[in-house]
DNA sequence: ATGCACCCTGTAGCAACTACAGGGTCAAGC
DNA sequence: GCTTGACCCTGTAGTTGCTACAGGGTGCAT
């Protein structure tokens, strides 16, 4: 199939593609006699792949040492887990940061009274940390 | 003051400063006779809320807006309070998202029993989303 | 006078794309 | 047989919010 095809297929953008390509995520694959990019499903499957694992918010350089990981059935499967688990203890970390911003936001947001600028409880709350029930 | 001083009263990168003043969200400070930056304290408590600001997850262009506002002592404070009632929103939804995908993290780490990649369960669960409980 | 901390400008790099500009290819319809 | 339009190509530059130099100047103490 075609890039734009590949494109539909995974639902990914068709310049996203060529650049997993340029950064050697994905493999080059075939050219028509028009110079055409030729995928079959292998590449697709890889494609879709990267796709999930982005969206479940790897990074580029982990979905590399995942790929490599399953690009050689031999080795330690443990590795994959660590990634994998760093990755969550990050996840649960940011819900966790994001929670006292959102404590914080709560405690800004909903205090103007229609007042003019000068007497904003927003604009003063975001000049002064000290108020702060958290560390951010 | 020197920019120095000002990056620790602040906690704010010396570059990031320099920064801030090349995109126009810090006014050009006076320069000494050597050409440094001299800064007084309305640039110091400016600072404080850009900083504050973005440690709050808003971007360069709402803290500009928000900027603009407290500037502008006589304009309508509910700007402010749509911006940041917006963020807030915004907030919510990441939490809501990445709790998504803690759930999802979860239900594939751990599942490894020490064997080769060929028959890992991190891998397979990263190629396949059609296992996935949610959308992401 | 020489070492060191500090300051300056300008540019390039980071992640992970996205958006062109400026061209080539191919099948369908007139 | 010629045009139209959808598709493809390469290469480069933009995005956000910084951060990190390189290559130089300044100010003060020893």
């Amino acid at each position: 199939m075609k890039i734009g095809e590949l494109s539909r297929v995974t639902g990914t953008n068709i310049e996203t593609i060529r650049y997993y390509e340029r950064i050697g995520l994905l493999p080059a694959p075939d050219r028509t006699a028009a110079n055409y990019r030729s995928y079959g499903d292998a590449h697709r499957s890889r494609l879709s792949f990267v796709r999930h694992s982005r969206e479940l918010g790897f990074t580029i350089e982990e979905i590399r040492s995942l790929l490599d990981l399953s690009d050689d059935p031999a080795r330690d499967c443990g590795e994959a887990d660590r990634i994998a688990t760093a990755h969550l203890e990050q996840v649960e970390a940011k819900i966790a940061q994001l929670g006292l911003l959102r404590d914080e936001l709560t405690r800004i947001v909903g205090r103007c009274r229609g007042g003019v600028a000068a007497d904003c409880r927003v604009i003063e709350a975001l000049g002064d940390h000290s108020r702060c029930g958290s560390q951010h």
